[in-house]
DNA sequence: ATGGCGATTTCTAATCGA
């Protein structure tokens, strides 16, 4: 089983590339985040025609995420159960028996922002109902833009980057609290490349002098992380014309 | 030098993202 999150920054504008890449690389589940669109625009018919399901959860102008899938999606979920928000930012579905939480994190901003609250007190809603998804759901995957590179080394510069928004402590902490309740960053089970990051900016060639940061993560719970066989971070599709600025994030596992 | 680029709506300008 081949699951992967991409945060594509427009849907309408990638959609030439998403389709590329269900083509060449065939995985059983691909997360977007931040499609950019209300349901009635989400191209269902398109990814029909390429061979897959597909769930969305979207809205005008910002956030958005969609589940895309070879299998039926079943026991579908919008949004975080109990905790009322009006952005669209999470999708759940079971996928060939794994739990799949497609998620894109708020980014915050800056730590003085309302937005950065937003962000924590929502990080929160989210970690607590994992807490009681994970019991109901043992073999769980939390694929998205997290906006949290984790640690130093997911950090072009972390002198430059120290205590801001994405690497502050409050955000890793969270982090941190998910790894203590069992997740696994699939990422950091196999030997990688140094400054090996998931975005770029688009400004100052941030690509191309790869200033860029890890902020899209699979996390896996205990029951699938021996399943685990190979995690990658496709840099290809961020080479395109018109590229999104996250690239994909690949995960190998075997569920059973 | 707090900018830069890209997407979107607010559309010869402003806001947001990360």
């Amino acid at each position: 089983m081949k699951i992967a999150t991409w945060n594509v920054n427009s849907l309408n504008v990638r959609l030439p590339h998403v389709l590329d890449w269900l083509a060449s690389e065939q995985p059983d589940v691909l997360c977007l985040q931040e499609t950019k669109q209300e349901d009635s625009k989400f191209p269902y018919a398109a990814l029909q025609e390429a061979g897959y399901h597909a769930l969305h959860s979207g809205q005008k102008t910002y956030n958005g995420v969609a589940i895309i899938s070879k299998q039926l999606p079943q026991a579908v979920q919008f949004g975080i159960p109990g905790y009322v928000d009006e952005q669209k930012r999470v999708l759940t579905a079971t996928v060939a028996g794994v739990r799949i939480v497609c998620a894109y994190i708020p980014n915050g901003q800056s730590l003085e922002s309302d937005k950065y609250q937003y962000k924590l007190g929502w990080l929160q809603a989210l970690t607590d109902w994992l807490q009681q998804e994970l019991k109901q759901h043992p073999k769980l995957a939390l694929l998205g833009d997290y906006n949290i590179a984790p640690e130093d080394r997911d950090v072009h510069d972390p002198a430059a980057w120290a205590g801001q928004v994405l690497v502050s402590a409050p955000e890793r902490a969270v982090f941190q609290q998910l790894l203590d309740m069992g997740l696994h960053d699939s990422f950091r089970l196999f030997e990688q490349a140094d400054n090996s990051f998931s975005w770029w900016d688009y400004r100052m060639a941030g690509f191309r002098r790869n200033l860029g940061l890890r902020i899209d993560h699979i996390l896996v719970s205990e029951a699938l992380k021996a399943g685990c066989s190979r995690c990658w971070i496709d840099k290809a599709p961020r080479k395109l014309e018109r590229p999104s600025d996250h690239t994909p994030v690949v995960l190998e596992l075997h569920s059973a």
